[in-house]
DNA sequence: ATGAAAGCGCTAACAA
DNA sequence: TTGTTAGCGCTTTCAT
């Protein structure tokens, strides 16, 4: 017998390819990842010989050995909706572009849960991570510090950022979108607030809804928390009935899409008028937003420019250059269609 | 000076945990994976160690040697669709119980692309694979043969699976729902197909809706590619224009709700009364299909299922364990609304 | 342009 | 129950 101790996977390696084109392993390794500084002949030989044997490098050992990978985090909050799919799409089209791969996980709008994942995408040794939202725990914050990993956080603007952050302005866009309300005559408005989770986001923007409406001085007839925001139908009966519980309601605000449309739709199948009797805003232009008449009006998202920018902020970010400017702030626009 | 060569990555190691807790580097390895293996004392000490230390394992090191990641590769079409959300979010919902982690692709439909999506994440050395479709290069094939990794298709049914399938019977759906537009009544089809990279699903539904067609005798009027057949009201538009341009046709099949809800929408708009001049049937049960009066008669899939059933069948197979049947299909519903 | 030696941080194998 | 030693497959460092 040999006397080895401990056998390898069986799988092919640096080794072989090695052996088979009659050069050191190390020559293996600078013909296929730094091609010019070997010369021709030997290039041309080891991919030969790599192909030749179906030689798949193996990264785990690539990266201890370097300490440096080529995998980036994506902490979501959950995956089947499409809020964010615009933004996941266009993050994962430009890292790919770079050579990055991706590692997803859901937080469902747990803090806790978002601490354990970025735990777990730290110990796999990421070049990078992207976090949506801004709320996160402390222990969250203290290990990233300690990592020293570059971070960036995802759709909200952060008066300070854990590294970088790509967002928009969602108290401004509420407001906008309320005002668009109050412009229209509406003068008892009620908000509907999406809650799920730890999500702040739509707090943020029901702050913006009260700023139009102290700054009008039009009346808040009532403020709704709705549990399950992202059931149309279901979310839109609970926000008729509410509205029907109080006084002459001419306006809704909803912090989501999917609330809008299903106030919508609920009022249509009462014989409520919409906008006339009632008119509605949303924030999120997803296609669902378009579809029933007369269309609502809504804000429209930056999520794919957010995907985009912020993957580009990263890998400048994990190339190694620094940022007078780690937050960048994209526009909203107003979408003006039937509802209001 | 040392003498050493190389410098580590300055990070906490093992080694330092053990430096503290004063026990060889092995001890806290078991402290930390198998507690069971260490006495109570020692596995307090380590778990101590590692808390003051802030010891973030590196499970690149880990699982090269070991040999055996706890990374799962999914290869989707796209993210920005929500299509396979319910999917990917029961996938890793499962994985994640199982303290697996997920890295994503998106393939973009193209079948090329997914090769290197699969070389990749072989490179990252997965534990397993989840594939949606079972359209593949023969490349990937020859991979994935040669890697010996357990693989999961999804979304189909396949008569000679590259291991382990979890989809439901597309062709037998798409025939049911035809099949209800012709008990209302319809004599004059037409189908609408989408069109887009390799995915090759929709023409399997084709099949189906044929299928119905030639077992009744009814006449086919009609078939049409919509290569943009996730916008609604674009697609919506075209196969409206398509229908015009035919003669008396009273029923139309779409393999996607999408579709199916933009000729729906653009049928209302032009005035035609839907389901009395014209039913319609789609394919796909996401929100969208119900939010449009009178609702769209279409097929429920069990998307949800898929990927809740496909994680825990490549977690067995991880796991060592054999199958006897490789293949599981999920039973899909004719949901019946408004449209036919 | 190419190679030899060492080691990245961890776990398998063997030993006590 | 705990420790010693070797080595997973690759890349760094230094040398030629």
């Amino acid at each position: 017998m040999t006397g080895r101790r401990r056998q390898g996977t069986g799988r092919i390696t640096l080794d072989d390819v090695a052996r088979v084109a009659e050069v050191s392993p190390i020559t293996v390794s600078r013909a296929l990842r730094s091609p010019e500084k070997v010369s021709a002949a030997t290039r041309e030989r080891v991919e030969r010989a790599a192909a030749k044997v179906g030689y798949v490098p193996n990264r785990l050992a690539g990266a201890l050995a370097s300490n440096a990978s080529r995998v980036v985090g994506f902490v979501a909050a959950t995956l089947n909706n499409s809020i964010f799919g615009e933004t996941i799409q266009a993050f994962i089209d430009v890292l790919d572009d770079a050579g990055f791969q991706l590692l997803v996980g859901a937080s469902g709008y747990q803090a806790e849960r978002e601490e354990a994942l970025i735990r777990e995408f730290l110990s796999h040794r990421v070049a990078g991570l992207a976090l949506v939202g801004t709320t996160h725990t402390a222990g969250a914050r203290r290990m990233l510090a300690a990592a020293g990993v570059p971070v960036v956080e995802l759709w909200e603007l952060a008066d300070r950022p854990i590294d970088m952050v790509v967002g928009f302005d969602n108290r401004g866009a509420a407001r906008a979108v309320t005002e668009r309300l109050i412009e229209r005559g509406c003068r008892r408005l009620v908000a509907a607030v999406s809650l799920i989770g730890d999500e702040r986001r739509s707090e943020t923007r029901l702050a913006g809804f009260r700023d139009a409406a102290a700054e009008t001085g039009v009346a808040i007839a009532g403020e709704i928390r709705i549990e399950q925001p992202l059931l149309i139908n279901e979310s839109g009966a609970r926000i008729l009935d509410y509205i029907r519980s109080l006084d002459g309601v001419d306006g809704v605000f909803c912090t989501n899409e999917f609330m809008a449309t299903g106030t919508l739709v609920r009022c249509q199948a009462a014989g409520i008028r919409v906008p006339d009797d009632i008119a509605i805003v949303g924030m999120g232009d997803t296609q669902i937003a378009s579809v029933v008449p007369p269309g609502l009006t809504t804000i429209r998202f930056p999520d794919y420019e957010i995907g985009h920018t912020a993957a580009e902020t990263l890998i400048e970010r994990m190339a190694g250059r620094d940022f007078d400017t780690p937050s960048v702030r994209l526009d909203w626009n107003l979408v003006l269609r039937g509802t209001a």
